[in-house]
Order: structure tokens, then C-alpha cells, then sequence
RNA sequence: GGAGGGGUGCCCGAGUGGUUAAAGGGAGCAGACUGUAAAUCUGCCGGCGAUGCCUACAAAGGUUCAAAUCCUUUCCCCUCCA
């Protein structure tokens, strides 16, 4: 095994992370490594709920892929454990229980929308139930007598949840001794996370001490901040681009950012390289320069990389069309209307709005129309007591973005 | 086991009998403007063919002309003492 030269591997594999520690430490292991002809075990442990990935998890995945370019081993631990226990207290509606099938069928998955960023074959899919499943009542006391209930409570998040009165159940403290033991289990040298995943990374260093074995070295990338520019990129918030979405969204949802944003995206989402980063940001901060052009150009990127070539220059050619030009979209979606609902072939204004499913509600159409926000067939309409004379074809445009086109039946 | 605090709209969070579909903030949406689905400003932000009606402040009952606000029971969360 033919490895990179130290100092040139360490250099690449610290670009864009908020922490690593310990640069000390990873030198040493690769020079061990290298020595020893092994790779790196480099471990990323996931939740085995949500197989939906979205660009905020490819900052991670990519920091994998380097190390895995780097000739390293890459495991992806999928925490089935945890999920099949569920959450006890059952009230957290977002833990379900998991049955084994599910856990199964969400791995395969999960298989499938990493390999858009890491190497299918060189990436090694393990589940930790596999061994946190063997563990007995003696073992697992014996796991949680390493840590105390005081060093669980430095931890962030349960603090402030214990200050502010919001319960934490016993279970949770056992969290991150799993995740911990796993780390354990396969011997990791390194582990990767979020920042947010501090704590949990650095009980495997002390849970794989107390087993023995050298601690890892943890590597934390910085969480990306969704479409608000505030709020870490996830699908709960709803600020997310997901990496399936299609490339018109993608293309529009890049561009929606916060030029601060810019910069950022560009570092930790594309390959460009330092120099252009050092340009981006100098121009940026240059006071009369339109970001425009470089928001597009990191649209066009990343839909290039999740789609590919075609597809980003025809989400660009639409950007132009809709948005710039305000023409109509290519496709727009065809919503029918039943000609047995209509009197004299007419239709009151709100439920024809409402009827595009656009809008959850005719107060809603209501209120969109009275804003002045509703176009159809290039005529804006807002009153509201007026019938409407339904063609078959007709376009209902409500706001920038949203387009329906009827179809008579 | 005992004492006490609390559960409000998508989220956070005011509100202790009437003018409360419920302050304020955030998110979201729309309009204006523009450099774009940036920024900023303004408006909207439960449902209903609608100057009114219905549903809503953990759940169910009750007091009252009138309840998010008072009472009873239930469920849930938290703190302190043991």
C-alpha cells in the first residue's frame, strides 16, 4: 500500500474542519500506519431513522472521502441498537421504534445515497447491534461505571436541558457510551462528527483508553447552515437542499441563500481549491460586487455533482427563464378540474385558487389573492367575488414560484 | 413518600375573569424594491362563499351573563426535601 507523504496527507485532511484533535496525534498515527502497512480505520456513526441526506451531511461524507482517496478505511457504523430500542419514554414522537427490516431496508438505502459521495466498494457498512447486541447486564455495568454522572452532565446539552427544567432520561446517558463503544469495538483511529458531536467523540477516547487501546483522534467538521443562514441545515427546520431534490430546486435553493453564505458553501461543499476560495472571498468583500454571479456559479456546481452536466445547464437556463425573466417554468404541474363542478363553466376565484392545492385552504386563497399575489393567464385578480371562466389549459400562477396548470375533465 | 413550580398557536414566549383568534420574537408566505428565491421595508400568518359563524390556550367536567384565566378530576414535565 502506497501511501502520501505525512505532512502532504495531514495538510489536505485538515482543510475546512473547526477541530481536530489532535494534530499531534493524527501524524503519529499515519506514521504508525504507514510503518505498519495498515490504513487508518476512520469510523462515522449514523442514525439509523432518517435516510434522507441532504447537503449538510456532505460535509462529513466528503471529509471521508478524502481519507478514503488517502488509500484509508472508511467505516460507516449505522447505530441499528439505539433505534430498534426506541425511545422509552415514548413521548419524543421522532424516536419511533425501529424493527429489524426496517433498520435493514433504511442500511440499504443509506448504502446507496452514500455511494453519491464515497466510494460504494471501499466503504465498509457495519451495525453496531452486531456487537452492542452481545453485551450482558454485567458487561453493560461495567461500561457505564467508567463514566460518572457528573462527566455526562459537562456535557452541553444535557446541562442545559437539566438548568432549564426539561427532563433527561436515564437512557440518554447511554448514548453516548454506545456510540463510545463502538469506537472501541472496531478499534477506530479516527472518528469524524459534527461539532455538535463533541462530547459523544471524545467519550470514545476515553472509553477506548479505559479499554486499552490508543484513543482516537476526532476530527469535527463544522455544521452548515441551512437556507435561513442561521439554523444548521436540517429537514426538520425545513432549510434544507436535499441531495435527490431535482436540479431546479437545488439551483433555486442555492441561490435563496444569504450571500454570507456564499464563501462557505463554496469551502465545504465543492473542490474548488484555495486560490479561488481566496479570490470568492476577496471579491465578496469588495463593496460594489454583485455575489450573483458566484452564487451561480456554486449552483451550477453542486447540481452538477448530484445530477451532472445537462441537468445544471438546463436548472440555469430556467433560473434565467423564471426568475429573471419571469417567464413560465418548463413543466408545470397539471391539476384537474372536474367540469361537472362548475356553473355556466365558471368557478368562484377562491376555490378555483384553493383547487390548485397550492394554497391548504380557501382563507389561504383568499388571503393571497386580496395580497395581490395571484396571476392567472397573465392577468392579476384581486377581488375576490368574482367567478372565473375555467378553460382547459389555463395557468394559475400564486407568488414567484408557484405555477398550476388546468386541465378540464 | 412530602412540598412546590409548570403544560399557550409551526417553534420560542406574554397573558390570572370580559375590548383575546390570544402581546412580542422567530420561521413561513405575499407585496414593494433590487443584484437573486440575497439584503431591506410593508403586509399576511386557524377554518368557513364570511361585516357574521365555528374551532382553539394538555384532557375531561364544572362555576359564571362571560373562562387561556376560577374550581374538580385525569395525564405529562420539572424542582426541592426524604
Amino acid at each position: 500500500m502506497l501511501f502520501m507523504d505525512i505532512n502532504k496527507q495531514v495538510e489536505i485532511l485538515k482543510r475546512g474542519v473547526s477541530d481536530l484533535i489532535s494534530e499531534e496525534e493524527l501524524k503519529e498515527k499515519l506514521i504508525e500506519a504507514e510503518k505498519e502497512e495498515r490504513p487508518l480505520k476512520v469510523k462515522l456513526g449514523l442514525d439509523p431513522t432518517a435516510p434522507d441526506i441532504h447537503l449538510g451531511h456532505t460535509v462529513v461524507l466528503r471529509k471521508l472521502k478524502q481519507f478514503q482517496d488517502l488509500g484509508h478505511e472508511v467505516y460507516l457504523i449505522i447505530g441499528d441498537f439505539t433505534g430498534m430500542i426506541g425511545d422509552p419514554s415514548g413521548k419524543s414522537e421522532t424516536r419511533k421504534q425501529l424493527t429489524r427490516e426496517e433498520v435493514v431496508e433504511n442500511a440499504r438505502t443509506y448504502k446507496e445515497q452514500f455511494s453519491k459521495v464515497l466510494d460504494r466498494d471501499k466503504t465498509k457498512l457495519v451495525f453496531n447491534g452486531d456487537w452492542l447486541g452481545e453485551l450482558n447486564f454485567a458487561d453493560v455495568l461495567e461500561l457505564s461505571s467508567k463514566y460518572t454522572v457528573a462527566r455526562m452532565l459537562e456535557r452541553d446539552d444535557f446541562s442545559k436541558r437539566y438548568q432549564q427544567e426539561k427532563p433527561i432520561g436515564i437512557h440518554e446517558f447511554f448514548y453516548p457510551l454506545m456510540q463510545g463503544y463502538d469506537s472501541v469495538a472496531i478499534n477506530a483511529d479516527v472518528e469524524l462528527g459534527g461539532t455538535d458531536q463533541r462530547f459523544n467523540l471524545l467519550v470514545g477516547r476515553n472509553l477506548q483508553k479505559e479499554y486499552g487501546q490508543k484513543p482516537q483522534v476526532v476530527i469535527m467538521m463544522p455544521l452548515l447552515e441551512g437556507l435561513d443562514g442561521v439554523n444548521k441545515m436540517s429537514k426538520s427546520l425545513g432549510n434544507y437542499i436535499g441531495i435527490y431534490d431535482k436540479p431546479s430546486d437545488m439551483y433555486g435553493k442555492i441561490m435563496s441563500i444569504p450571500d454570507d453564505l456564499i464563501l462557505r458553501y463554496f469551502e465545504l461543499l465543492t473542490d474548488v481549491s484555495s486560490e479561488k476560495l481566496a479570490e470568492i472571498k476577496e471579491k465578496l468583500n469588495q463593496d460594489n460586487f454583485n455575489p450573483m454571479s458566484f452564487k451561480k456559479e456554486l449552483a451550477y456546481m453542486i447540481v452538477k455533482e448530484y445530477h451532472d452536466k445537462d441537468a445544471a445547464e438546463n436548472a440555469a437556463a430556467e433560473f434565467e427563464n423564471v426568475f429573471s425573466k419571469g417567464n413560465l417554468p418548463e413543466d408545470i404541474p397539471v391539476i384537474e378540474i372536474d367540469s361537472s363542478d362548475l356553473e355556466d363553466g365558471e368557478l368562484w376565484i377562491v376555490k378555483l385558487v384553493a383547487a390548485t392545492g397550492l394554497v391548504d385552504s380557501n382563507s389561504q386563497a383568499r388571503r393571497m389573492i386580496k395580497q395581490g399575489a395571484v396571476t392567472i393567464d397573465d392577468k392579476k385578480y384581486e377581488k375576490i367575488n368574482l367567478n372565473i371562466k375555467v378553460k382547459d389549459g389555463m395557468i394559475i400562477q400564486i407568488g414567484k414560484r408557484r405555477f398550476a396548470k388546468i386541465r378540464l375533465v
